[in-house]
DNA sequence: ATAAACTTTCATTTATTATTGAAAGTTTAA
DNA sequence: TTAAACTTTCAATAATAAATGAAAGTTTAT
């Protein structure tokens, strides 16, 4: 395999990934070219390599950087912008993970708590409800807490080892 | 709030969460509505409940089956199956983490590793390839690796410590 | 101020994914 | 072995999500 088909390749099976992640194909596509390549790009450039529309990568463009994970960049003497990803992988999965934790994780525990907070009138499958419910918060609010504490966590001693234990 | 709009208000958010993270919205109510039901419930109750048509709800069915997080139960003497989900949260979170590393941390790193193998051919944007590539590799196999080591991790007094510290 | 060079927006179109429902398949009881 | 009671399959349809592209918006240089 030879290096222009071993990227196509790479970006075509991440944006798959994406899309099974929720996030669109062409957004995880976009960034799977950039970070794979060692400069900056234009949009123009990037319309090319993925044959996609103005508009699309303008839209997913904005997208990523909103996610905080693609940056602009500008040139001297020249208009046109230029794009970065994130090539720090563990400052990646931070982002992703908080992005994540805000947009759809906080808002579900919102809920979580509502409907666990009824009033059960004795009843059997109310009583059964709210303890599930109940369950099931402090589960994802732990899991989100993990998520969150995970970054200090790799930088201290402890975690380093933890880390090394589970190979 | 009552309980009947408990309930709905949950299977609703239980569902669009799925569709977030790739699984479909309908298998994700069904896991949501047998989560919080009290005995297994047959599959006229699901179709009727979530008003879904009778193939929608048998291929959800089988698909959960299939995931290990919903069992089919039969009832003395009668024809009819009735189904209960795996409701013990620890055992839901791993089977479901090892099915999406089997259907999909597996395969893309199968890729990455393919394609992180190129010759670079002393060109500057392959080898910058190659490494990028690489190093996404061994992220996503540690980080899937973690995701395997988490069950046992969590009945180890290591673990408990680590959790517990990590609030 | 004007125009050139670029980017963003969003109504329309296209592509993708999920759902339906009727026919085919299966199991059990008599 | 037949029929009743159920479940599964899958081609057709509907619903949802993404992409297009042309018009509107911005920025910069002159």
């Amino acid at each position: 395999m030879e290096f222009k088909e071993a990227k196509n390749k790479f970006v075509q099976t991440w944006g798959a990934l994406g899309s099974q992640w929720g996030i669109n194909k062409t957004m995880a596509q976009i960034h799977a070219l950039l970070m794979v390549s060692n400069d900056a790009i234009s949009m123009e450039d990037i319309m090319e390599e993925l044959q996609i529309s103005r508009g699309n990568a303008s839209m997913n463009l904005r997208a990523l950087m909103d996610w905080g994970i693609v940056y602009k960049e500008y040139k001297a003497g020249e208009r046109r912008e230029y794009f970065t990803a994130e090539k720090d992988l563990d400052e990646l999965a931070v982002k992703i993970a908080k992005e994540r934790s805000k947009r759809e994780i906080k808002p579900a525990l919102k809920i979580l708590k509502e409907v666990s907070s009824i009033d059960s009138n004795n009843s059997n499958e109310a009583n059964h409800f709210i303890n599930q419910t109940s369950k099931l918060y402090d589960f994802v609010l732990k899991a989100d807490n993990m998520l969150e504490k995970a970054t200090e966590f790799k930088d201290n001693w402890l975690g380093k080892l933890v880390i090394k234990i589970m190979k």
